[in-house]
RNA sequence: GGGCAGUUAGUUCAGCUGGUUAGAAUGCCUCGCUUACACCGAGGAGGUCGCUGGUUCGAGUCCAGCACUGCCCACCA
């Protein structure tokens, strides 16, 4: 016996050889020159200062199994990895490092800054990497991108300087959404929007003339306008008051001018229909430096701006006239809340102001640091999207991109038709500097630096989501024409969850139709979030996330992905990530482990990797089930539905081979037949060998470390290195046997409704076996041996069997007829003949057999080894139940009436 | 304010184009140490499929309305 397999599966080893062996083999490097077709997914790049989540895991996990199902199915697959140098995410984190050294980024300047950056990613950059590998990706490393390096980085260059000669690109002053943190503008998508508890202060404007408000005769119209806020500091900002021209109230002071508090800067009142006359007073104050809607008024009545915030949100009068700062001097360079704070005061001393106002509100916060964002003015580069957009609304249109599950289709283009430009500067020293020279008034935009003196580069970079939206391409050589570009572009999938289509797959979609002139994949692969068990996102401060290297380290990458996938749904929902569904997985695998093991401890000599002629019942049975799973995973897998694909492996190696073929085929393998015994070998390894390389996209590790076993005890000639170079199964119609499955299913039932039976009341094992037969007249002596035995009451066993068989007296198999039969010996008391027929009424004969069973075993007065009170305390308890149901449901109707 | 998704056993979820008795896992209750596996095996209990109508011979499944939950988008001071 194969003393050398140990009973429980320890996956660390295991995963780590096969890992190196893969990788040290290049099997995942695509070949040269195929003549397969390929089939390639570039890696959505994560942050290099990431370390592996779940998302992570989920989403790598999905085209690993894409990948290695596809590479089975004999195309020439590349998966190419690669990081993203994520600007501010990156920024922040070295900066903190700084922070704890004492010095800062601003103390070392940028060069030196940007130099510790790359230390720090040499350093630590291969974090992700590494985790991939742990995870059993299949990535070919001898490709790896990372989105800073020469070649992409000139790719960003040409798409900027390319876009720019198009006249697609513009330099602005405009609002930008401002992170005072992070010292940088953001585009839109990246400010979270939170509704929070505020509050609404209402401000008297004096109507110039009428100054004096405080006197008791002023009235709202005639002496001053009220106006509300949220934020009474950009008061400071006020170039205007807008009314709507239809308002009543304000018709006739249209043109007037008023007198902002405490400024005292002249403001004129206009009209503009923006405003809704229903909402506060019907009068805003218009901050065009600091409010986007204000900003628009602004132009359409050319007001001036006034910006009061230096870039770390503190109070500044640089545009402020001498007279403007006279009774506000004190809050200068103040931070934004203090000064609103007290600028409250003053206008409370002064008596400007009305009522406060509790106020929902929706506040911008930034992406990255969380702090509140501010409207701010400033220059900045932009992507003019609309042409760009509408080619690549079109490419989803005309089909030519799919998403999956196709709801997203829905999302995508509604974000895209309502896409503003896109703003793509910011002000970080780590990324792509923009491509832009200045000498005093000249502009320069080249992929080289201009020649002769005096000119400065623009000191911005670039989005992250700039370079990215390159990555399908720029990845394979673009903007060189290599052999790879020409070879693996267009990609096919793209996996990644719902939260960046916006961010990142629109604009590939964008910049591979603009750019490539061919969409960049043709199909997107969209995935639910991973949360934890009450359905939170998982993150640390709530102190709920699981680590998958942790689960990795437990329990083996292959438990954890099945354990994700098994949990995709059809509809991309999120998927709750439990305990309970990591413990599942994890004894899957050991199932897995022991099932195969005990197939590798039943063979004892080399096997032909071949189905046998003599097949019986249970043989023609997993057979046909087993050819239905081939083609129901392999359609499943084509539908992109990897998580039913999952459960239906589950259901089949536990449901059907473990619980019933193995139980079965113990007949076989025990008894002095041989070639019943080889048939039954056959038919194990068979089976195993194929469901391991169904198994194998979803679970590489353990399939891989059993099957190289398995075959090396076949007779099988050109066995490849590994089960990742085999191929998927075929699926052989001739082999689906309804017939079969009917009969076995039937067979199923029967003895679970005899085990029924046996469990009420309360028989052993041990005094009742079922035998099952089907024979064929030349077989008759065997069945008469009562050899024909594959199922008892309860499990098989070696010993259980080989009692069974010596102590059965000769004479208990007997009454053989020519159809289908039961026998159910009853240690010599008493033999059972159920005729099952020809199996088209068995219904009813499960009925009648039953009901027969029921008689025999009660007239014979077997004991119980259940003790007679747990019987009556267990009857009892379900006497109770029933009563309380009652009782509960007339209640209900009661209530209901 | 607009859009999307979800509501099925105690819990977490499957259930495709409508068709026998609504499935799985886990938990719970019995029983079983049996040379593949106690990370196991056998059996059991547990569901008016959110609510109300409609289509149909037939509805978790299709349609309409409602309720609740979650997410995304949106400039209302």
């Amino acid at each position: 016996m194969n003393q050398e397999i140990p009973k429980v599966y320890s996956p660390a080893e295991v995963e780590q050889k096969w890992y190196k062996f893969w990788e040290e083999n290049r099997f995942f490097t695509p070949e040269e020159d195929s003549s397969k077709k390929p089939f390639v997914i570039v890696i959505p790049p994560p942050n290099i200062t990431g370390n592996l989540h779940m998302g992570h895991a989920l989403d790598n996990s999905i085209q690993d199994v894409l990948i290695r199902y596809k590479k089975l199915q004999g195309f020439n697959t590349l998966w190419l990895p690669g990081t993203d140098h994520a600007g501010i995410a990156t920024q922040n984190v070295v900066a903190k490092a700084l922070k704890k050294e004492g010095t800062s980024k601003d103390q070392l300047g940028r060069e030196k800054f940007v130099e510790r950056v790359w230390k720090w990613k040499e350093e630590y950059g291969g974090n992700i990497t590494r985790q991939l590998r742990r995870l059993g990706c299949a990535l070919d490393w001898t490709r790896e991108r990372f989105t800073l390096e020469e070649g992409l980085s000139k790719a960003v260059t040409r798409e900027f300087v390319t876009l720019y000669n198009e006249g697609l690109i513009y330099r602005g002053k405009r609002l930008v959404n401002w992170c005072p943190k992070c010292g940088t503008a953001i585009s839109d998508i990246e400010v979270e929007h939170e509704t929070k508890k505020g509050r609404l202060w209402w401000i008297k404007y004096p109507i110039e003339g009428k100054s004096e408000i405080r006197n008791s005769k002023s009235e709202q119209g005639i002496d001053y306008i009220t106006v509300a806020t949220t934020r009474p500091e950009t008061m400071l900002g006020d170039t205007a008051v807008a009314v709507n021209s239809k308002d009543k109230r304000y018709k006739k002071l249209i043109g007037k001018m008023l007198i902002l508090p405490l400024v005292n800067r002249r403001i004129p009142i206009i009209k503009d229909d923006f405003v809704d006359p229903e909402f506060g007073t019907g009068a805003v104050k218009v901050t065009p430096a600091h409010d986007p809607n204000d900003f628009e008024i602004g132009e359409r009545h050319e007001l001036p701006r006034v910006n009061i915030l230096t870039p770390d949100a503190k109070i500044t009068f640089e545009q402020f006239v001498e007279e403007e700062k006279k009774e506000v001097t004190e809050l200068e360079g103040m931070d934004r809340y203090k000064a609103r704070q007290r600028l409250v005061e003053l206008l409370e001393e002064r008596g400007f102001l009305g009522k406060i106002e509790e106020y929902e509100t929706s506040i911008g916060h930034c992406y990255r640091c969380k702090d509140v964002v501010e409207p701010y003015l400033s220059d900045q580069w932009y992507v003019k999207v609309k042409d760009i957009a509408r080619e690549a609304i079109k490419a989803v249109e005309d089909g030519k991109i799919k998403y999956v599950p196709d709801r997203w289709t829905k999302v995508y283009i509604n974000w895209m038709v309502n896409l503003k430009d896109w703003c793509i500067s910011r002000q970080l020293w780590w990324g792509h500097r923009i491509p832009v020279w200045y000498h005093g008034e000249e502009v320069y935009v080249g992929e080289d630096p201009p020649k002769g003196e005096g000119w400065e580069q623009d000191p911005d970079v670039f989005d992250t989501w700039f370079s990215s939206a390159l990555w399908p391409f720029s990845t394979l050589g673009w903007p060189e024409e290599t052999k790879d570009l020409k070879t693996f572009y267009p990609t096919d999938v793209l996996v990644t969850g719902y939260d960046i289509i916006t961010f990142w797959v629109s604009r590939m979609i964008m910049m591979g139709v603009h750019f490539m002139k061919k969409e960049p994949f043709h199909t997107v692969f969209i995935h639910g979030l991973v949360r934890d068990a009450k359905g939170k996102k998982m993150s640390k401060s709530f102190g709920n996330v699981i680590d998958p290297l942790e689960i990795i380290d437990k329990i083996g990458a292959d438990a954890l992905r099945f354990a994700l996938i098994s949990l995709i749904t059809g509809q991309g929902q999120d998927i709750k990530l439990t305990q309970d569904k990591i413990t599942e997985a994890r004894n899957f695998s050991n199932k897995i482990w022991n099932v195969s093991r005990f197939v590798l401890m039943n063979l004892d000599k080399k096997i032909k990797l071949e189905i046998p002629d003599n097949l019986e019942l249970p043989d023609r049975w997993i057979i046909s089930r087993y050819q239905n799973l081939t083609k129901e995973v392999t359609d499943l897998i084509d539908d992109h539905d990897l998580g039913e694909a999952a459960r239906k492996l589950y259901e089949f190696l536990w449901g059907s081979f473990c619980d019933w073929y193995i139980e079965i085929s113990k007949n076989d393998l025990y008894s002095n037949d041989s070639k019943k015994k080889e048939k039954t070998q056959r038919v194990l390894v068979y089976v195993l060998e194929g469901t391991l390389r169904l198994l194998h996209p979803f679970m590489p590790f353990i399939t891989e470390e059993i099957w190289q076993l398995l075959i090396s005890k076949t007779n099988a000639k050109d066995i490849p290195k590994s089960i990742f170079l085999s191929s998927v199964p075929e699926y052989n119609k001739t082999k689906v046997d309804p017939k079969s499955e009917k009969e076995m299913s039937l067979l199923i039932e029967m003895i679970i409704k005899i085990r029924n039976i046996k469990a009420e009341m309360g028989i052993q094992t041990k005094e009742v076996e079922l035998c099952y037969f089907a024979p064929k007249r030349e077989e008759k002596e065997t069945i008469q041996r009562g050899e024909a035995f594959i199922k008892s009451l309860g499990r098989v066993t070696k010993s259980t069997w080989l009692k069974a068989i010596k102590e059965r007296p000769q004479q208990s198999a007997t009454g053989v007829a020519s159809n289908t039969q039961f026998f159910m010996p009853l240690k010599g008391l008493v033999d059972i003949n159920i005729e099952v027929g020809r199996l088209k009424k068995e219904e009813q004969k499960v009925g009648q057999v039953l009901a027969n069973i029921k008689k025999l075993l009660s007239n014979n007065n077997f004991t119980s080894k259940a003790p007679p009170e747990a019987v009556e305390k267990e009857r009892a308890r379900e006497k109770e139940l029933i009563e309380k149901k009652k009782i509960i449901s007339a209640r209900l109707k009661d209530l209901a009436v």
